[in-house]
DNA sequence: GGTAAATGAGACAATAGTGTCTCATATTTG
DNA sequence: CAAATATGAGACACTATTGTCTCATTTACC
């Protein structure tokens, strides 16, 4: 009963449809069923039949994208490290998924799970941040909402950096790292 | 013959009509003209009057903002002076036109003229930089393009703060060069 | 004030996308 | 191999938006 003997999905049509969606929802978050259907090498009905409405998919992919996210900085996050290790680690775990990311900013979903998983986010990079703080690697003077903002967009620089080909990941979590501390100079 | 005797269009109308299209567009990238026409306080009919297609009237922000844009850069741009001075006026020119800026990045406008007036752009901030790396201001061993996405990056983080009210303009100026050059230690 | 032009309002066809449904086909499971 | 079922393809109605057009009304100019 609780477990049915067929699957009501077929694993990889459904890994098609969100790894499809992923992709074409991040490059333009105005694509439609269709584009994606394609993309994922699924027919249009497919897509229906597991996600009712388009919302129902983009909220899918929301949860999807928010969650990998949190599990990757949760994976990354040795209690009892300084402080700029954590942020290090974070950036290390984190701007590899910049790509997968930046759809969250664009294409705001309004599912409660991804808000929340957002404010999951915000508060751990806010907690992160007083700890820099405490451990003078960030001035006190500078508020704390600029340092979180200031986090979140050299991720995405640094992913761009990636992507465009002129860093490594490690050579870009560095750099971020070195940005936010020591500035260019 | 040069100069009709009246407008094809009023002043007060094209005025509203950009306006509208400027803050709607920047709020949402997928705005009905309906929504622009509303917002603008004019029949639909104008729009279309003046913009035959949707991607006209796209394409004319994009061109207003872009030229907008330049014009501030080069209003502050006075030759001779220290780099950091001149990357401290590009940032008090540009960071308060963050909000009708926000929207090139988005809707990206494949007009000629559009992407002509970001190349401008672009070199103007490339040749900053390497000005910066000569006086010293940005150390030589990091990559150029990542400087320009970071002082790009930093103008709507700094747009940002001065909407949510926590900066002041100035402030928000002073803080985004010293997050370039010091960082935040 | 009279005239010409710009505008507002609304009807209209055309298009694109969504969501539902059916049936034939392919795939999995036993 | 056989039965069950997920999928693909396509038709369908429905909706939203675009772009065009007309006509009455308002506005600006002389």
């Amino acid at each position: 009963m609780s477990t049915p003997r067929k699957h009501a999905i077929r694993p990889a049509t459904l890994e098609a449809i969100v790894e499809a969606a992923v992709r074409v929802l991040n490059a333009n978050a105005g694509a439609t069923m269709s584009e994606i259907a394609v993309q994922a090498g699924v027919g249009r009905a497919t897509l229906h039949r597991h996600f009712r409405t388009r919302d129902d998919l983009v909220s899918a992919i929301g949860i999807r994208c928010v969650e990998e996210m949190n599990a990757a900085v949760r994976a990354q996050a040795t209690a009892g490290q300084p402080a700029v290790d954590r942020l290090r680690s974070m950036f290390r775990a984190v701007i590899p998924l910049g790509d997968r990311y930046s759809f969250l900013g664009t294409d705001y979903t309004d599912d409660p799970k991804v808000r929340e998983g957002y404010a999951t986010q915000l508060h751990w990079a806010e907690a992160l941040v007083e700890d820099l703080k405490d451990q003078g690697d960030v001035a006190r003077d500078v508020p704390s909402p600029w340092v979180v903002a200031q986090i979140d967009q050299l991720v995405w620089t640094a992913w761009n950096a990636i992507a465009e080909g002129y860093l490594s990941v490690d050579e870009a979590t560095d750099l971020a790292v070195r940005t936010l501390t020591e500035g260019l100079r």
